[in-house]
RNA sequence: GGGUAGAUACCGAAGUGGCCAAACGGGGCGGACUGUAAAUCCGCUGGCUUACGCCUUCGAUGGUUCGAAUCCAUCUCUGCCCA
């Protein structure tokens, strides 16, 4: 076991902010398995990118020797974290919550060691406390402490509503501290009002209080927001290694950057930035799928996109019996039946007029025409998009 | 509970009886250019239609009118002020 001085080096690496420094040093220095806190909802049934960067620090605590402690948060999911949100969130049903989760697990299981992981569900406590055991919690925390955060804050300013539910939310998750007596909580940097009333909570309860451990927050394929399901700007853990590869392909040079420094801890490589962007996607695929995933949703996406060479590639197929000769109409049903995607006559129209339809790699661009069309050419719908006919 | 202001397309925001499928900005999408990126430029952005045009949309429901996003009534939701 590395000591502990080493130990903090190592964890500080990626970190955004520690409170603080000593109060994590003296607690590796008790020589015994520190709990470490991560408190995740399952709002959605899988878990993206932005979410590894938690559970990745999570593991290296597992790996010097410490218990991982996963709270799943089926009873704070249906109230919704209203961190760094500028609108209240949805409440979700319990059952789609535990649905949620039964996925999400398996997921963080691909960066977490199993064996040394104790997963437990806030519903446990939460479900059985009494109005007057609520009210007490309440009575440790002050509105005036609420509505120091950015986001209420914010949500006031502007005149939208702030639900009393939310406000409830950091007191619950402070809550789940005490019960599982957390010695450090992991969270992002929008969770410091939250993993501070985990703290003065837990002093009320005569515990020691958890070392508040934040890491930064990353933005999604945008490279503006954070990344999140909601704003549709993720890269899933689950999803297929071309779509992982591809998604990440697309970003720009600055995030790509960042990327390197929060999802493999270490700095751009020294060069051409197209290479080092293909380095880090495949990395990232080989992590969640495979080394021979990686190579290959990197070979595919070079035949695709780099040679344009769209007849070699894998495209899904599309049967062209049955459908009407125009342009308009195969497109249609390509983005349906191919992609789930449903385009009216008139987007489509537009974009053969635009020239983004290309059958055997040329522009169609005329809305009306029927072009003879056989099983096996290559029909081009967009960016990203291509089918072959059959 | 009382007063008051508001609810417009993906978001923000004009429009206050016909010229409104609804300005403008953002976002999104397509094209050009590139490294598939960013930046920039051009175009598109309710549905059906080759087109003329037709249909549905401005919180909800009714009403006035030849004609309503715009006027009236009721309802729902939200902000602010007072209790």
């Amino acid at each position: 076991m590395k000591s502990p001085e080493e130990q903090l080096a190592i964890l500080k690496r990626g970190s955004a902010q520690i409170i603080s420094d000593d109060e994590l040093l003296a607690k590796l220095r008790l020589g015994r398995p520190l709990n470490v806190k991560l408190g995740v909802d399952p709002t959605a049934p899988d878990i993206h990118l932005g979410f590894t960067v938690g559970l990745s620090k999570l593991r290296q605590f597992q790996d010097l020797g410490h218990q991982a402690i996963l709270i799943i948060g089926d009873f704070t999911a249906m109230i919704g974290d209203p961190s760094g949100r500028s609108k209240a969130r949805r409440q979700l049903t319990h059952d789609e919550v535990m649905a949620n989760a039964t996925t999400f697990k398996q997921q963080a299981f691909k960066i977490l060691d199993p064996s040394r992981t104790k997963v437990v569900f806030n519903g446990e406590w939460f479900e059985l406390m009494t109005f007057d055991s609520v009210m007490k919690l309440n009575a440790h925390v002050t509105l005036q402490q609420m509505l120091q955060r950015e986001d209420f804050r914010k949500r006031l300013d502007a005149g939208e509503p702030v639900y009393l539910h939310e406000i409830q939310y950091p007191i619950m998750q402070g809550w789940d501290s005490v019960m599982i007596k957390a010695d450090v909580e992991l969270g992002g940097t929008d969770q410091l009002l939250n993993c501070h009333v985990g703290r003065s909570l837990q002093r009320e309860e005569g515990q020691h209080e958890q070392v508040i451990f934040l890491l930064p927050l990353l933005e999604g394929l945008d490279g503006v927001n954070k990344m999140s399901k909601s704003l549709d700007n993720y890269v899933g853990v689950a999803e297929a290694p071309e779509m992982m590869f591809g998604k990440l392909m697309s970003i720009g040079d600055t995030l790509m950057a960042r990327y390197y420094e929060l999802l493999l801890c270490e700095p751009v490589p020294e060069i051409h930035p197209m290479e080092a962007k293909k380095q880090l996607a495949a990395r990232l695929v080989a992590r969640y799928h495979s080394e021979e995933a990686a190579q290959a949703a990197r070979a595919e996406f070079e035949m695709r996109f780099s040679k344009k060479d769209l007849d070699h590639a894998e495209l899904p197929s599309l049967a062209l019996a049955g459908l009407p000769p125009d342009i308009v109409s195969v497109v249609v049903a390509a983005y349906a039946q191919c992609f789930q995607i449903t385009k009216s006559r008139g987007d489509a129209r537009r974009l053969v007029e635009q020239g983004s339809i290309q059958l055997r790699s040329e522009k169609v661009g005329d809305a009306k025409a029927t072009p003879a069309m056989c099983a096996g050419d290559v029909l081009k719908l967009d960016k990203t998009r291509a089918v072959r006919l059959a």
